[in-house]
Order: structure tokens, then sequence, then C-alpha cells
DNA sequence: CAATTGATGTGCATTTTTGCAATTGCCGTT
DNA sequence: AACGGCAATTGCAAAAATGCACATCAATTG
């Protein structure tokens, strides 16, 4: 490839456009001298003239002038696209990613909804589920975390909700097993768990703890899945309380307690905190988290 | 701008298209740390990140891959133009630009038209008249030349054909006037001369030194208009073998003589002499130029 | 016709860029 | 849990590009 410094390519469009080294090097704010060498270099390389020189200047030969062409036209586009990237910080347009863990899917998604209809130029991207996607690899702009506060060098994170999460069981349950008094009456009653033995989530331990694990008798790797076997009559589990408040098939057993609840946080990659995109949806977020009933 | 250094936006188009700096750094030939250095660069004069960082290699943002698609364009506008400018040398395209005297453009005309049948993607453009036309500043490609060796640097001169002129006058002055039986019975005659009295022409310096001036009656600064003088019966006048030999119109008044014609010589640029064009036009321009009655 | 202007070309000192090698950090594997 | 490998960094020396001053040449002007 003879066009492997794309420098050279620019010094003689210059060239080319203004007729000069003289000009061409004032425009460029470098010396005539290196000019000269420049296209010296890329003519060499191209092993054709670019330039008949005279004593007036450059002129651009027909290979010159179609360089011209060519480098004009990505003049253009690079002007262009620094006028897309530098207002691109500035504007909610594009994509935004956000990911979570999948138990706070129904009450990210709905604030995900409206800010998709407060700009309508945004695509909203909401990765759940399977893995832990990662902050640092662009795969997402915004993550909501659960537990420790997140202390990953490049990232930010700031505080948010408190979930919390009390035991639960279906008013079928309580009906045909009865109503436990308190941790001393669980004995024979059925428990919904989590399938993941190494799970960090404190109500999980608390669970490992206190419950003989016979008596656990449905297990899921997922949170949707065990909000469905409690709500199904299958045993008591812990549920989040903002989705068990409202829901009169659902009997408390245990009100929730602060060692079984989650901190949030809010983490964003430090490249991309600062942009309005990010910056608008923070404020969004948790203007929105304001009604949600997190404490119920 | 932004972009003021074409070489790092070709440097962040590797590693957005790679994935990491090693990579890109091993495909542009470089190390890894000055791939770094030009992201860095780039970044920072554009106050936006284009990469993600992370340990498996670098991740283009939105800014990054909307480079991406600006250079990839760049990389195959510019791919595309190496290859047009290296085949240019070799082919017989775009635009051949010749110059000459005025007084040569009868011989000229019918080769460039043949020429131009020959080579149908060629455009011809042939330049005369009002001025010098310079190879230096790329106004021709090719340049008839008439008199001495043409000895300007970067031009490469080689003899071209003698042109013979002598005097002639109409048929219809003969009649009237009676036929010079040689120089010295001049006396009484009209000629025809040239309007400018510092020409260089040999002719014109013998028709100086030895024609009174009040027996040149009728003076004009194109060439053609003085054959158009001497065939309508004005006088006396200088004209070219060629032109006059089978013109039964014209009465020869003398002979040509060594000292009156010129050489002509055939001149390019030393950038456009090696190209096959020109190599083409000149072996085509000498081969007509064998049948040319330059000698009558 | 001489002087002046404005342009290109070239040797040399300096600044900038680059290459090298050692270091760190992270990921996947043993 | 430790190890090996890959990729990104970073300090320092070498190399390359640049700036500068001067020379040169052509065209224009007085």
């Amino acid at each position: 490839m003879a066009f492997d410094d794309w420098d050279e390519v620019r010094t003689a469009y210059h060239v080319a456009r203004l007729g000069t080294v003289s000009a061409a090097a004032d425009v460029l704010g470098v010396h005539h001298a290196t000019v000269i060498r420049h296209i010296d270099a890329l003519e060499g390389r191209l092993g054709a003239k670019l330039f008949q020189r005279h004593a007036r200047g450059y002129t651009a030969t027909e290979a010159g002038q179609d360089l011209l062409l060519v480098a004009q036209a990505t003049q253009d586009q690079l002007s262009q696209l620094a006028g897309r990237i530098k207002g691109r910080g500035n504007e909610v347009t594009g994509e935004l990613v956000v990911t979570s863990v999948t138990s706070m899917s129904e009450l990210l998604t709905p604030v995900l909804a409206d800010f998709r209809l407060a700009h309508p130029e945004l695509t909203v991207r909401f990765l759940t589920g399977s893995r832990l996607f990662r902050l640092e690899y662009g795969e997402a702009h915004v993550a909501i975390r659960a537990g420790a506060k997140p202390n990953e060098p490049d990232n930010v994170a700031q505080r948010f909700v408190d979930l919390c999460v009390g035991l639960y069981a279906s008013r079928d349950y309580v009906e045909r097993m009865g109503m436990p008094k308190g941790p001393d009456d669980f004995a024979g009653h059925s428990f919904v768990g989590l399938d993941d033995e190494k799970s960090r989530a404190p109500f999980q331990r608390w669970m490992h703890e206190n419950i003989p694990a016979e008596q656990i008798v449905f297990k899921t790797n997922a949170d949707i899945s065990r909000a469905h076997a409690v709500r199904a009559g299958v045993g008591i589990g812990f549920l989040a309380g903002y989705s068990a408040h409202h829901d009169d098939d659902l009997v408390q057993i245990m009100p929730p307690r602060a060692e079984w609840g989650a901190s949030t946080w809010l983490v964003t990659h430090v490249d991309l905190h600062r942009t309005a995109k990010v910056q608008t949806f923070l404020r969004f977020l948790k203007q929105a988290a304001k009604d949600w009933p997190v404490h119920g």
C-alpha cells in the first residue's frame, strides 16, 4: 500500500488545493520544508508525480487532482465526524444500554419505557439475566448492581435504593398449612429457595443457615420463577417488598428485616459517566425511584 | 479541527477494526506504545473516548464505531486511488494536452484526430495561438517548438522535423507583376511579412535585412493570415513548403533555403516524459511525420 | 535593466516521535 | 488457590521528523 501515511495525503491535499507549498505549510502550521518532504516521500512511494514544480508553486497533475478529490471527501467526512462526536456528548441519542439483575426488571422496565418516550432519538437496550454484563468492556452504559458497593477501578458507583425483602406465602398455602407464628414455628413448612448454593444474597444465606435443607422443597435459579412458585402456593419464600406489598393473594409471613435486604448501586464507567446521555438517564432514574414502594 | 493528524485516525481505525492495540501495531508495523500514544492524543484532542480499555483489548465506543465507518471509507478510497494512479502511468486515458505554434496546426490536427480515434478513452486538447503554453506549469503534456533547441531544465527535447519555407506568390500576382528572376530583381515588388519586429524567425530576419521596409506592404501577426494574404495576391511572402507545394494557385518565387527553415523540437516535461500516454503519442507523431511533405 | 518579491530547495541543530524492555494487571487454566 | 499467558502501560535511549537559516530561481516592478 502506497498510502501508508495519511498525514502525507493530508499535506498533499492542501498543496493541491492551494497551489503552493508555502500556503499549504501556512495552513497546516508547519514549515514549508516539511511539506516538500512529505510530497517527495509520497511521490517516491507512489512512483508517480502528483505535482509539477515550478517557480510559482505546485500544480497538481492528473494524479494530484484525483488525490485532491479523494482527500477532499475525507476531509469533509472527518469534519462531520468531529461534529458528531463532539455533539454526541451533549445529546441524548443513539443507544443507551442498561443492565441489572433480573429481579429489578419489574421496577426498571417502566422507567426505561418512559425514558425512551421522553427521548425519541434514543434506542434502549436492557440486558439482564444469563450473565454479568461488564461496564469495562463497553457492554453497558449503566448498571444497577446489588450488594456491597462495587469498587472496580474506572467505575463510578453511587448509592441507589435499598431493596427490602420479606417472607411471603400465598393465601392458598396459608389456608392449607397454617400461619407460622414466628421463626420457631417453621417446622413442617415448605420453602422456596435459590438453586445457587454459593449465592451471596443475604436473604439466601439466612435461609441456608436457618431453614433445614429438607424443608426447601423448591429451588430455582431465576428470581422470577421463585416469585411464581411462591404465588402458586409451593411454599414460603423471600419476595421483594415492592412486589408483594399490594398483592392480596400473598400473605406476609415475616416482615422485612434490614439484614435480608440489599443496597443497590448505580454504576457507570468513568469514561461515560460525564456524558449527557448517562447523566440525563441517571437523573431520570433517581427521580422515578422516589415513587418506588421499595420500603413496603 | 480535532482531526489534524490523519495518521492517528488511521491508527484508531485499525484498533477499532482489530480490537486490540497489539494487533493494530502489528498491522501498522509500529510498536504497541506508538498506537497507544496515538489513541491517547486523538481522544485528548477530541475530548471524547473512542475506546473502552480493558484487559482483553480495546473496544470501540459509539464514537469509535463511527470513526471506524468513516475511516473504512477513506481506506477504501485511498486504495482505489493508488490503483488508479499506478495504472494511469501505463494507460492512454484521460487528457492529452498538446501545444504548438499556430503554423503547425494544419499538420498536427489530422494526426491528433487519428490519435484520438486510436484511443477512445482519451480526450485531446490542442492549445495554440495567443500565448506560449508552458510545460513546467503543467499546461501541456507535449509541446512542438520551433527554432533552437529548447534547453529549459526539467524539459526533455528531441529533434523533430525540419520545416522548409520558400518564397511564394499567387499565380494572379505573378501575372500582374511579373516573375522576379532572383533576389536582385525584387525592385518594385510587394511583400507580405510578419508584424512582429523582433521575431526571431530566420526567414523574417532575412526579409528584414534584404527587403526594404517600404516594399513590405502587408504585415500580419498570424501565420495563417500571411498565407491568406499571399494566396489573395497581395504580394510575395514566405510560406511553409508543405503548405504551398501542391497548390496550383501558388508560384514558387525562390526555392527553400536551409537558412530560412527552422528545426522543430518535441518537448515534454521530464515528469511526464516516461508515461505511457506521452510515449505512445510521441511514437505515433513521429511515425505520422514520416509522411509529411516537409521538404517540399 | 536592476532590484525586489515570493516561491522552492538543502544542510544542520533541535524537538518530537518512536522503539525497546521491563512492569503491571487481568483472565483462564491447572 | 496458584500459575501461565496475553495485552496494556511506562521510563529511557535511539531514530526520525521538524524547524531554521540560507541559497536559488523566476517573475514582476520601478
